[in-house]
DNA sequence: CGGTCTCTTGACGGAGTTCAAAGCTAGTGG
DNA sequence: CCACTAGCTTTGAACTCCGTCAAGAGACCG
C-alpha cells in the first residue's frame, strides 16, 4: 500500500476500485533537491500530488527576489491553478526543497476522473475550500501583522515545517528579510 | 428586468425557467452607509450578490485597527467562506461602503440550487476559481510589492473603486497607512 | 451654518532593509 | 573517514522609509 492509497483511506470514503481507477491514471516521478517541476511561462500540466519529500511555489519579482506562496509537503496537493485550469503560462515556479516523489494526473484524465467519481468531486471540492479559507488568513495576516506575529503564526500553525526548512525560505514565505528572521529569532532565545 | 437578472444574462447562460427559480429564493434587503450586514462572531447564514452600491469585508486585530479583505462593488459575491460553509461564527466583518442593495439566499436554498441547476454549480466553480487567482496574486503583491506598487497595481486593476472609496480604506486594503498613502499620491501629481 | 468626516502636512522615532564580512554546518568527493 | 567547499546563518554599521502623533484645512451633510 503506497502512500497516495494510505491518503485517500484516512481522508476519503472512495472504494477500492475508484482508488485503484484513480492510482492508475497518476504518473509517478522523483525529484531531487533544487529540482523544478514547473517554471514559469511553462503550462502547468498535471494535478500533484506529493508522496514524499517537500516542494515549494513561487513566483519572481522584477529585481529577481523570490517569493514563496505555498509549502507542500508529503500528502499534499499542489499546481499553479490559474495555469493548470486554463492551460495558459503559468506565474509561478513549483520546486522542490527535498528530494521528493511525486504522482501526476494530466489534466484530461483528472477531470475525467471527477466527472465519473462524485465522492472524488466532493473531496476536491474540500480541499478548494479550505485553500480559500487559508488564502484570506494568509492576506490578512500579510497586511496587519508585525514580522514578529507572522513568525509566530508560522511556527504555531507549521510546526512540522520548522526543522526542514533553511531560514531565508521562511523568510521568503513571511516576506520579510531573512535578517529580520534572525533577529526574532533571537529575541525569542534570550526569553 | 432587474440588476440580478442582467447580470445572469451577460455572465451564464441559464434558462428563463432556471433564473426564475434562482431569483425567487432571494431576500431583498436595502443597506445604508456603514450598515452591517455581518458582524464577526457571527454565522454568516446567506449567500449575497450585490445589486447596487458597494460592500466590505473586513477583520480586526488586535489593536483595533481594521483591515480589508475584499471590496464587493454591484454585480459580485461576498460572505464569509468559512463561516458559510459549515455555519460557524465569523472571522470577518461585512458592511456597506455606500448605501446598498443585496440579495440573500439562505444557504439550505442555494444549495438546493446549486444541486438542481447544473450550469449554476459549473458558473459557481467558475467563480471561486477566479478568487484563488486573485487571492494568490494579492498574498504576492503583499509580500513583495513596496507601498508604491501596492497603490499602482491597485488602481491599475481597480481604477472604478478609486473614486468610490475613502482613502483610509484603500490603505487599510493594502496594509500601508494612510500617511503613506497620501505621500504616494503627492508623489505621483508631481510628475 | 455648524459639525463631522476626510485628507494633508510636519516633526520625530524606530523598525526593517541593504551591504558586507565572517563563522558555522553539512554534504561531497577523494 | 577526513578535508574542503558551498550554502546557510549570524552579526555589525549605516541608512531609508514607513508609522505614530498632532494639528490644521477642506469638503460634505444634515
Amino acid at each position: 500500500m503506497d502512500e497516495f492509497e494510505l491518503y485517500l483511506r484516512a481522508h476519503t470514503h472512495l472504494d477500492n476500485g475508484d482508488m485503484d481507477q484513480i492510482r492508475s491514471l497518476a504518473i509517478p516521478k522523483t525529484l531531487r533537491r533544487n529540482e523544478f517541476l514547473l517554471h514559469e511561462g511553462e503550462i502547468c500540466r498535471y494535478k500533484i500530488f506529493i508522496s514524499k519529500g517537500l516542494l515549494r511555489t513561487f513566483g519572481t519579482a522584477a529585481d529577481g527576489s523570490e517569493h514563496i506562496l505555498q509549502f507542500a509537503p508529503e500528502h499534499s496537493w499542489t499546481l499553479d491553478v490559474e495555469s493548470y485550469d486554463r492551460q495558459q503560462p503559468a506565474r509561478y515556479n513549483i520546486a522542490a526543497i527535498e528530494n521528493s516523489e511525486v504522482l501526476l494526473w494530466p489534466k484530461a484524465d483528472f477531470d475525467k476522473l471527477l466527472a465519473t467519481i462524485p465522492s472524488l468531486q466532493s473531496f476536491a471540492q474540500q480541499l478548494i475550500s479550505r485553500n480559500i479559507y487559508n488564502s484570506g488568513r494568509r492576506i490578512l495576516t500579510a497586511l496587519s501583522a508585525t514580522p514578529e506575529e507572522k513568525y509566530q503564526e508560522f511556527i504555531h500553525s507549521s510546526p512540522d515545517l520548522l526543522a526542514r526548512l533553511p531560514l531565508h525560505m521562511i523568510a521568503a514565505y513571511l516576506g520579510i528579510s531573512i535578517k529580520t528572521l534572525t533577529r526574532i529569532r533571537q529575541a525569542q532565545l534570550r526569553r
